[in-house]
DNA sequence: CGCCAGGCCGTGT
DNA sequence: ACACGGCATGGC
């Protein structure tokens, strides 16, 4: 345990998450019918809006290619054309390939097989991947493989910025990932992991609806549920 | 027209 | 260890 956040953060990062849920509600995340879907999500959303990674979800079902064996077959420049509204498609196509092939290589093809290996093993498997950072790598641990890990994002990053929940040397430069981590992880140590898989995946969801509901990027944003210093802490 | 989006990577200090 | 620019399209 290094890196640890002043005292009495996590449990005010947990309070933010009961405020959270509270006035959001459940976000049955993610959005996605089988765990590949979940795993193509994943990638294509990379900087990138749901709306658009939508489309090119359309035209993955719509190829046929929306499951492993589709993707397996499908050519690296026929996978380019069917991302591509969701953007850096070359990148993500290759990407993604390379998916496969590490599940082919490693795990007998199955997302299942993957999912029964321990968490420290397959996470870095996925980050030894091109195109998989943390974010993703744990995007897919809890959300396709159903994980009990965190998944921090830039909205978090801006709710602990914001909120003074680093400890004084950390404050004035950005919040590393592992930090953000950590911190989210201490704030559900009082959970069983079993809840945990349920707080994470709520967590992050909610993380990412408080961004989207700040209402247009105005400055003063009446009509917003929220109060105004967790409503500000998620704009940029 | 400009900024943003459910990041990641190579390069430069 | 950070900061910065590129990657690319679609929505608003």
């Amino acid at each position: 345990m290094k890196e640890v956040p002043h005292v009495g953060a996590a449990l005010r990062l947990r309070r933010i998450y009961n405020r959270l849920v509270r006035v959001y509600g459940p976000q049955n995340w993610w959005p996605a019918k089988s765990a590949i879907e979940v795993v193509i999500g994943a990638y294509l959303t990379q900087n990138t809006s749901w709306r658009s990674v939508e489309i090119s979800l359309d035209n993955l079902r719509n190829a046929g290619v929306m499951n492993i064996q589709g993707l397996r077959t499908i050519g690296t420049e026929d996978l380019k054309l069917l991302i591509r509204p969701s953007g850096f498609y070359s990148r993500k196509a290759a990407a993604l390939k390379a998916f496969i092939t590490l599940l082919d290589n490693e795990f007998s093809g199955s997302l299942e097989t993957m999912s029964e290996q321990p968490t420290p093993l397959v996470r870095s498997k996925l980050l030894s991947l091109p195109g998989v950072g943390p974010e993703t790598a744990d995007a897919i641990l809890l959300y396709a493989l159903e994980h009990p890990v965190p998944v921090a994002d830039e909205y978090l990053r801006r709710i602990v910025e914001r909120h003074d929940l680093l400890v004084p040397p950390a404050r004035g430069k950005r919040a590393s990932y592992d930090t953000l981590a950590e911190l989210s992880e201490q704030a559900f140590a009082d959970q069983p992991l079993r809840n945990r898989i349920e707080h994470f995946n709520e967590f992050h969801a909610l993380t990412v609806a408080v961004g989207k509901a700040h209402c247009g990027r105005t400055p003063d944003c009446a009509h917003c549920p929220l109060a105004d210093d967790l409503h500000q802490s998620t704009s940029k």
